[in-house]
DNA sequence: CCTTGAACTGACAATACTGTAAGTAAATAT
DNA sequence: ATATTTACTTACAGTATTGTCAGTTCAAGG
């Protein structure tokens, strides 16, 4: 006795998904774990939950992501190459560097942290395996550098003044990166106003620190003391 | 047929765990999860393999914690009120704010995050739970900010200058504190070096970063424009 | 038309984890 | 010395979750 199938002779269920596109359907799926996780944490990234939201049964997660794994690289990856070309779209377009107050890449970057809820998946992504290299990201922080380094040897030209060195700029670069990573995780505990005040907040703190590291590349290079520069001493 | 207890008569078994206090065994415990939560993130977190690493039994943990929840809730009071503790110590001993380079204040506040594992416990925290409001947190920038503003103004009175308002201090503590909770989970990712010498870049970077804010609170004030202060425009 | 492949599903297997129950042994109180 | 509390254990219940399997419907190609 084999199990009978229940119900084997209904033709064309209506609960039936109607058949999607696997690029469709797979898009759907990462839209809405994507929300799930920016909600609830990574505790949330059920297959069942994504289903129920997309409106499949969860072995259809498995069939077109092989496992829950395979489904998490997936967003990671998609995640990051949006954020890889909409910063590649801003640095060649010629503005976002050097404009006013650090500007709209400095922008740009605290969505896609924020409401793109990329701070959150890096984060977890991060959590889960510390030892992992999450390559994509000191690519895009070493383009980011180069770029502002030409663009600021050409204004140089220009206006004089003497350009910082590509480490200044580095760790100016890594300082805004940290700063809106942070914020998007933990900005709101740190503010010092009432609730409803806090987006508006963070808002002007971005606006400070576009300005505080403009100035900085601008002028205002303080040089590191030139003791353990590789080996440590102790 | 009651299910006959298998050793029954095994008087002192010696693999029974001596009789310790609870306050020993609590903090032994306390000690491994943040072990595991360090070495391998949320999922890492299971009774079972903390029991193992203490050399007891997981009920003894629901014993003393009531609870997964209750043990993780202990994780992070104990964590936060050691930083406190040390933060208040640095403080109060009247270094660490403006001494050279923003000093020993940034590295025990990087040390917690990094070696401590707290950034990795507050970020897993914040990930559980998006709304959940870290009260200490804020307390302890407020407290900082408080203590560097006095003590700026003190300054002040003795050597001249402008002291920063209060804004400034607290955006730049807040700076501060992103950067430290940011590097301590990402930092490596964006390194420009090979994997060895990235500790030796992340102590560099801190040290920068000392010094850049220090310069920043002493003169080179940037002020924000006055425009959208509380309420957005569009 | 028929076959092949792929999207999709319901039912089930396997596993793993938290929490409970009941009992033992050591310390503390009476 | 006896009673009580408490640190600690084994065995088990309950449940949730990922993944597998066999099968169905739809579309495309021969």
């Amino acid at each position: 006795m084999a199990h009978t199938p229940r119900k084997a002779s209904t033709p064309s269920d209506p609960r039936r998904r109607p058949r999607q596109s696997a690029e469709q359907t797979q898009a759907e799926i990462l839209d809405a774990a994507g929300r799930r996780l920016a909600e609830g944490g990574p505790d949330a990234l059920r297959l069942q939950d994504i289903a129920r939201d997309v409106g499949i049964s969860h072995p259809t997660i498995l069939h077109h992501f092989g496992s829950r794994e395979g489904l998490m690289e997936a967003l990671e990856k998609r995640a990051t190459s949006a954020l890889t070309e909409e910063v590649g779209r801003l640095l060649l377009s010629g503005r976002g560097v050097h404009d006013e107050a650090g500007g709209p890449l400095l922008e740009s970057v605290g969505r896609a942290m924020n409401e793109g809820g990329l701070a959150r998946l890096v984060a977890w992504w991060v959590l889960r395996d510390p030892s992992a290299d999450h390559e994509e990201a000191g690519k895009i922080t070493a383009r980011v550098v180069e770029l502002i380094r030409l663009r600021l040897e050409e204004e140089q030209e220009t206006l004089g003044g003497s350009a910082p060195s590509r480490e200044e700029i580095a760790f100016t670069v890594r300082l805004a990166v940290l700063a809106m990573f942070g914020d998007a995780l933990i900005g709101s505990q740190l503010a010092q106003v009432a609730a409803p005040q806090k987006d508006a907040e963070s808002k002007r703190f971005r606006a400070w620190l576009g300005q505080l590291l403009a100035a900085h590349l601008r002028g205002a290079v303080t040089p590191l003391p030139e003791e353990n520069t590789g080996r440590q001493s102790d």
